[in-house]
Order: structure tokens, then sequence, then C-alpha cells
DNA sequence: CTTGACCTTAAACATAGGTTCAAACCTTAT
DNA sequence: ATAAGGTTTGAACCTATGTTTAAGGTCAAG
């Protein structure tokens, strides 16, 4: 797939996806005999997710850090499993801390339900 | 209270108390005789909110937008809930996307594990 | 009355996360 | 073969969220 296609399919721009690249967040795209960078479908999973753990407040950097699954690569086993278990610690806390801003935000509602009933309204400052 | 005791007692610094006003994102302080500013001891509360819903993902806009008081400061109730329900969906469906990556990951680790002759990974780097 | 710790402002700087632009090249349809 | 439209690069530009700096004014203690 070329950069339009996958910009249209994971909703994002092309100019985005150049960004992801250039940061790093994303890996570099094969090239084709023309330049043009040539994507696997299955990147825009990976745009999807990263859409959506910014929409969290998660920044690129930490994003990036609990990425996997696009580009294959030969390394050596012991160097894999160690970046698998670094990917897995990564996202692990990743998911606890999701998991914390739900019952923060929770509490939240919890909360503003209770103090609605009293109603108690303050100047719009 | 001025600016620097403020500042101290909801840890944030004062430059930052000065970036809110000046954006609107807090009320402009009443003066005293000599141009210092002097807040209520309540601003404190206000910034703790601040601090407490940028580490839920809401940017300094939505806040001031939604005027969401602390404790016993209650405002636009309505407007508050929808977009805390909002922010509730997405890490929701967060969780779900990260521990589906957490399991992918998990299969591969297995899959490595079970036969390490073979050193054919799916990595970033 | 001097010293040091506060306060004031405006403006420059910083970092993240992008977008836009120019100039050139490639592809596809007519 | 030409026009429309997609792609390439690098650089400039933009918004959000602050911090830092320069050039002063104020205050409380010694």
């Amino acid at each position: 797939m070329k950069i339009g296609d996958i910009a249209k399919a994971a909703d994002v721009t092309t100019s985005r996806i150049r960004f992801y690249e250039r940061k790093g967040i994303i890996p570099p795209a094969d090239r084709g005999k023309n330049g043009y960078r040539d994507y696997p479908e299955d990147l825009v999973a990976l745009l999807r997710f990263i859409e959506q753990a910014q929409g969290l407040g998660f920044t690129l950097r930490e994003i990036a850090d609990v990425e996997i699954g696009t580009g294959e690569h030969i390394v050596s086993c012991t160097d894999a499993l160690a970046l698998l278990a670094k990917k897995h610690a990564a996202v692990v806390s990743m998911i606890a801390e999701a998991n914390d801003r739900k019952h923060r935000i929770e509490s939240l509602m919890a909360e503003l339900e209770a103090s609605r009933r009293k109603a108690k309204v303050v100047a719009t400052d």
C-alpha cells in the first residue's frame, strides 16, 4: 500500500505518517523501485492505536515504547526475547496507567453526579 | 495570598500561574496596592484540579471551557459529565487494545521460548 | 539604607506534535 | 504525449504549554 492508501485507511494525513517515520514512532517503510514508501496493511492498526493512545494523553515517546507489530527483522533469539520482555513490561505499565485513568475518571464522574443533586453553582469567573 | 504562596501550596510554578491567567484558564487575580497579585486560598484547589484533569488527557482549552470546580464548587455539570463520559469510553477502548497487544507479545514470547533455534521475530527497531 | 527575597512586565526561548510549501519526479488516464 | 494527481525531500511555519531572561519595583530585616 502506498502512503496515501494507508493514510485514507487509517484516517490520518500523509504528512503525519512521514513525521512519525522521521521521529522513529513507526518503522521506516520499505521503498518501491520508484522510491515510494510501500506499507503492509497492518500499519493501519498501528496508526489507529497511536491515535487512540494520544487521545488519552500519552506522548508519542510513550507510545513508541509499547509499539510492536510492524516490520520483520532477523535478530538473535536472546535479543528478541530481551526486546519482547521490554515491550511487555512497557505495555503492562501502560495498561496499569490506563486503568488508573479509568478509575480516576469514574470517581470524578461519581463525585459530579452526587453534587449535581445539590446543584450548588458558582459564578463563571 | 501572594503568587509565591499559592505556587508553593499548589506545587506549581509562578510562571505557570501567570501563564494560566494570560490564557484565561484561571480568573485574573485581584491586585494589591503594590500591583502584586492577591489570591483567595481556594485557587489552590483549582490549580490542583487543572493538574488532575491534565493527567487525564484533557487540554487546557477543554478544562477552561468546562469550568469544573473542585470540592464544593461545581459548575456546568452536564457538560462536564458528557466530556468525562467521552474520555471514559476512550480509555476503556484503549485498555482493550493494549490488552490485545500484551497478549500478542506474550504469544510471541511463548513461541520464541518454545523453539529457541528460530530467531525470526517481529520487532520495531 | 542596604541587602536579599519577593513581585511586575514583555519578549525570547524551548519542546512536542504536526502542517504547509516548493520543486522535482512518478503514474495513470485520455 | 500531456494533464491530473500522487510521491519525494527539506525547510519553514504553526499551536499548545510552559520556562527563562531582562529590566525593573517592593518589602522586611539588619
